[in-house]
RNA sequence: GUCCCCAUCGUCCAGCUAGGCCCAGGACACCGGUCUUUCAAGCCGGCAACACGGGUUCAAAUCCCGUUGGGGACGCCA
């Protein structure tokens, strides 16, 4: 059995979108797991909406993915000059002709054919013209396009799609369609498969707005004698309103720039877009590298698109919920050991990374992770509700201030006081700080809980959080003790009977 | 308009190839309960779907036909 070979092949027009990561992932889970060969071609040659910043974006994104390649990446505009001996070849064997209908005289025809609400094809005007006349015609300057000559008799094309089965279709339905342009330029359907038979790639995996071309590209391979890949049509991703999805219509929340900026962990990232249009056959859900590798097969990708769940108008909605449940997943299951990278990263970011957590605080730092990472959901948690946890500049929540503050007007003078009696302890532990809350809630006659959701919001800023307990030694003792009389004394200065 | 594809909870998937094990299973979301010092954490539970109509069959989510709905493609874009 020959070798698999797949690629990628991205379009550098914008940034690299969900579908696209998913078309890559697809791509390299196959290679990967065949010990096949993935190459990345970037196919630029629309030359007008192509940037090399696009490029470097779409780079970008694999590298984060974790999606590596082994050859390329390689350029379409090189290969130009094979394009377009190719289309000669297929002109010299009969198999394509000289077209010189004008471009305006199709579109007429075409909106000609649009009103009398008919399907529009070409209709073979020049297909019969003798090739020597043409040729004359070309000789003197007359502008051309190269047509693909489709057999015109009852037949019909067919070719196996690992997704679809069996593929038909009816040369009837194909147009001549056109290969090359009048300014003598090859058109993507060409050249696309040119470099793929270049690149000896056996296995086609695309999106389904390829399928169309399919039988088309087809045509190509067999006029030409090559031999024919397996293709692979995946299923397409839409929004809520069952739209394409596009960065044009939809904005960032589409681009895998955007996982990456919002604290999401690659391999999350890319589980989550796994299953979409795809899924192990069984009801596993989370899948190590490992796992996705050794149940990945084409004959499990649907058919049917699926939706990317997202509410623009809902700012806490910052991504589909699944994904996000699926970053909280491993942020909180993963060995700590490879996490820590990703958290010291996003700290570095917000400018909150301490270089003594890798030396000194390094245990510190490493059970501070361990504590606040159980509820947290995109690493961006760690900057901003962990921010108490690695800076004295941290914002008191509005909640935490009115419900946990601003419960009972005594609460000043309580974490005062507290403040003294913790300053005061000579073992700051799990033990004696919650001796020390308790014996005063205890001796104010008031509930443990009061005071320990004031504690908490005063130390960390926050209604919800690990234990109390847990917080205070983390936080540690000069710390907490600085920061419950700074909040106390705020909350003096707060006038009284703000709102109620 | 033409050609093609798809159709299971709100969403993502399982079940369909070889009809009975499915008055349909898992996950997310949502709702409720519970633990507790908090919950955006944990645990427990609930709501919720085979698009519709015909067939075939002892039996259909599964097979066939039609309808409806959705999607894709129809460029001298890629």
């Amino acid at each position: 059995m020959q070798k698999v070979r797949v690629r990628f092949p991205p379009s550098p027009t914008g940034y690299l979108h969900i579908g696209g990561a998913r078309t890559a992932l697809f791509n390299w889970l196959f290679a990967r797991k065949h010990g096949g060969v993935l190459v990345l071609r970037i196919e630029d040659t629309d030359v007008e909406r192509s940037t090399p910043e696009a490029v470097e974006e779409i780079l970008e994104g694999l590298r984060w993915m974790g999606l590596d390649w082994d050859e390329g990446p390689y350029f379409q505009t090189q290969y130009t000059l094979e394009h377009k001996e190719v289309a000669r070849r297929l002109l010299d064997s009969g198999q394509a002709y000289r077209c010189f209908c004008g471009k305006e005289a199709l579109e007429a025809k075409r909106a000609q054919a649009v009103r009398l609400h008919l399907s529009y094809q070409y209709d073979g005007t020049c297909r019969d013209i003798p090739p020597e006349e043409a040729l004359q015609r070309e000789l003197k300057g007359e502008p051309f396009v190269v047509r693909f000559k489709v057999p015109r008799d009852q037949g019909s094309v067919v070719w196996q799609d690992a997704v679809f089965g069996t593929e038909e279709k009816a040369h009837k339905d194909i147009e001549d369609f056109v290969i090359l342009r009048s300014n003598g330029t090859p058109i993507y359907l060409l050249s696309n498969m040119v470099d793929d038979h270049r690149d000896r790639i056996t296995h086609v995996i695309r999106g389904q707005d390829h399928r169309a071309n399919t039988p088309k590209q087809v045509l190509l391979y067999k006029a030409l004698g090559w031999e024919v890949p397996l293709f692979a049509h995946i299923s397409l991703t839409l929004d809520p309103k069952r739209r394409k999805i596009s960065k044009r219509v939809h904005g960032d929340v589409v681009t895998v720039r955007y996982y990456r900026e919002r604290g999401f962990l690659p391999w999350a990232f890319c589980n989550f877009i796994a299953l979409l249009g795809w899924s192990p056959g069984d009801d596993r859900e989370i899948l190590s590298r490992q796992e996705l590798l050794e149940a990945f097969s084409l004959e499990r990708l649907s058919r049917s698109n699926s939706v990317f769940n997202y509410d623009p108008e809902d700012p806490k909605l910052i991504a589909d919920p699944k994904a996000l449940n699926i970053n909280a997943h491993y942020i909180r299951t993963m060995p700590l050991k490879e996490l820590l990278p990703f958290v010291e990263e996003e700290l570095r970011l917000k400018g909150l990374w301490n270089p003594s957590y890798a030396d000194d605080l390094r245990d510190w730092f490493q059970s501070t992770v361990e504590l606040i990472r159980a509820r947290y959901f995109t690493l961006e948690d760690f900057s901003r509700q962990g921010r108490a946890y690695f800076s004295e500049d941290y914002a008191m929540d509005e909640k935490a201030w009115e419900r946990n503050l601003k419960a009972d007007p005594r609460i000043p003078g309580w974490l005062m006081e507290l403040a003294g009696r913790l300053e005061s302890l000579g073992v700051f532990s799990l033990e004696s700080t919650e001796r020390v809350i308790r014996e005063a809630a205890e001796e104010w006659f008031v509930k443990p809980g009061l005071i320990i959701n004031a504690v908490r919001a005063a130390v960390t800023g926050q209604t919800v959080g690990p234990g109390l307990f847990d917080v205070l030694v983390c936080i540690g003792q000069a710390r907490v003790v600085d920061r419950l009389r700074r909040v106390s004394g705020k909350l003096k200065q707060e006038p009284e009977g703000k709102g109620g």
